[in-house]
DNA sequence: TTGTACTGTAATATTTTTTATTACAGATAA
DNA sequence: TTATCTGTAATAAAAAATATTACAGTACAA
């Protein structure tokens, strides 16, 4: 139950159809159901990725930091770093048998072209797409 | 972390590997150090969809169902059904909110796009496939 | 310049999910 | 009839996600 992806892209939506305005984590949080903190730390992976821009203080909150055209559902994955798609085994198979040593690094391969397909898909699809879906 | 489809697949490679045996849930287990009763439940899974048969009792144990040629890594992705690639939200938004109304419904449709993405890529990869790359 | 309303971040607690362990009933072959 | 397996439930332990609390720092405004 990770919801990571969902809260970037809810606040993305709501920046998106409030372009101009500073919208606050507490605002953002309250729309949404969830912890303004959890708001805040994906802002900052948002951030860091140059998705969005913050502004401290009084007045402060949160704004796009390109034209929704710009930014697609993929940059938002590549942001927040879901764990992968295939999961990950915590295990370390047995060195001893031919299968176990052998097929963590076929796996990892494996990871990456579902990795690359999922990006590939969501590639395709722009915040401003997702939005304009909306009513 | 989650390591399911990990195990599902180096069960089916091992049996892969050894065509005609019936190879128990403690074998297995052992080769990828990994709990016995967690094997027996990913077996379940496959079971139920087709893609291993077991046998009980003394000398029991699994084995394939379908020739190698046929199961694509696709088949197990849907058998042991992880958690979805997006995550899932378990907040619920705010209905008086016009994003947070209807927000939910499109995430869902973008999840299933990215589902059936990811199903797309695994159908192209069977397990003979998968086993045919180790030395 | 002082109060107010934000962000940024850390620390901790709670909740949820996953994995491990234990236990035992039932099946099957030797 | 004994040993070895599957099937499954119940419980415990470990890991991850989320919620909560707290507070330093920033910026605006009265």
């Amino acid at each position: 139950m990770n919801g990571q992806f969902q809260i970037a892209t809810h606040v993305l939506t709501l920046l998106c159809k409030q372009p101009g305005e500073l919208l606050s984590s507490d605002y953002v949080a309250g729309s949404m159901n969830v912890n303004p903190v959890l708001v805040r730390k994906e802002m900052r992976k948002l951030r860091a990725c140059g998705l969005i821009e913050s502004k401290e203080g009084k007045t402060g909150g949160y704004s796009l930091a390109l034209p929704p055209q710009k930014i697609t559902l993929a940059d938002v994955y590549k942001a927040v770093k879901l764990p992968p798609a295939l999961g990950q085994a915590k295990n370390k198979p047995n060195p001893d048998c031919p299968v176990g040593k052998q097929i963590g690094a076929h796996l990892d391969n494996l990871a990456d072209d579902v990795e690359a397909a999922i990006v590939k898909k969501l590639s395709t699809i722009t915040i401003f797409d997702f939005v304009n879906q909306f009513d």
